[in-house]
DNA sequence: AACACTCTCAACCGCAACTGA
DNA sequence: CTCAGTTGCGGTTGAGAGTGT
């Protein structure tokens, strides 16, 4: 699958993985542990490149990976993730334990996205693409899908940047983002402290009328908060529509940047203060939580 | 049954960030 | 500080499964 192999990977084995090396794979790291993926396929056998192990491995083989039925709680964390992350699948994926960034990514591409939109564009809006077992096809019959040729896609990016202007979804700049999950516990909250006092990269460009629409509620499981839920009906449009007029005021400079992230972090804890929809027991952990974001 | 078409998701890529010498 | 090697991320692709005609 995918594209033409780089030169560098002429030799090796590309495409679906079989069980067979997923067991070697899987073997290997269950006896050294992950790591060093670039020399761990000829230690463990494999005739992949490390990547491809890495991915593997971390998609698909890892033992506390779960697979398929997202539920309500999950589907709705992830969009009100998205409308104040954007893209950031893995910081995302951090907040929802067992899930992967790819597989949030594939489903918020399949299922989410799809919806997020209409929920924008109104309730009498159609979505463009019909479920699989929809039966009244006749009429909303498709085109045959084409190769992607040059034309083609352009046409496509033309219409999706418009998609775009008319849904105004900011997307911020992709970060490398560490997702650790907050404990409760002391030792673990004075690492989320410690991490988020060298963040000064990439804020999360939010308003304080983005702010005021939402109330916290924490996500625990097993003694870590592994996210918050948000209150309210109307929350993902007005957050959009006021986060995407902010997108338009964006300034790329470094100091601009950090401002907005200070602004942004001093407003979510005085919005903690004020509410008190959260309880005192649980400020730690959502003060640490907020910071984590930046991490 | 055969074909046409859509949808899903595993796997790929390029590149940015990180790390250590 | 620089540079090379490694790791991790988000975007993209396309095979295969599913569904309709």
């Amino acid at each position: 699958m995918g594209r033409a192999p780089c030169c560098e990977k002429v030799g090796l084995h590309r495409g679906p993985w079989t069980p067979k090396e997923d067991a070697l794979l899987t073997k290997y790291i269950q006896a050294h542990g992950e790591g060093l993926w670039k020399s761990l396929p000829k230690r463990a056998g494999l005739l992949r490149c490390g990547k491809s192990c890495r991915l593997r491995w971390m998609n698909y083989l890892r033992p506390d990976i779960k697979r398929g039925n997202i539920t309500p709680e999950e589907d709705d964390l992830i969009i009100r993730m998205h409308s104040l992350l954007g893209n950031r699948w893995s910081l995302i994926a951090g907040r929802l334990p067992g899930r992967t960034d790819n597989e949030i990514k594939n489903y918020w591409n399949t299922h989410l996205s799809k919806r997020v939109k209409a929920q924008q564009l109104g309730p009498d809006h159609q979505p463009t693409s019909k479920p699989r077992n929809n039966t009244n096809k006749k009429n909303n019959k498709k085109k045959k899908k084409k190769p992607a040729t040059k034309n083609n896609v352009e046409g496509e990016a033309e219409k999706a940047e418009e998609q775009e202007k008319k849904t105004h979804i900011y997307l911020p700049k992709p970060i490398r983002v560490r997702a650790l999950p907050i404990s409760i516990n002391e030792e673990d909250s004075k690492i989320s402290s410690s991490a988020s006092g060298s963040s000064s990269q990439d804020p999360l460009i939010l308003q304080k009328e983005d702010m005021d629409v939402m109330s916290y509620e924490p996500w625990v499981e097993n003694d870590d908060v592994f996210g918050f839920f948000v209150e309210g009906d109307q929350n993902i449009d007005r957050v959009n529509a006021s986060v995407s007029e902010e997108n338009n005021n964006i300034n790329n400079s470094d100091d601009m940047e950090y401002e907005s992230l200070e602004r942004l972090y001093e407003e979510y804890l005085q919005l903690l203060k004020d509410d008190n929809v959260v309880g005192d027991e649980n400020q730690g952990e959502l003060d640490s939580f907020a910071q984590s974001l930046f991490v």
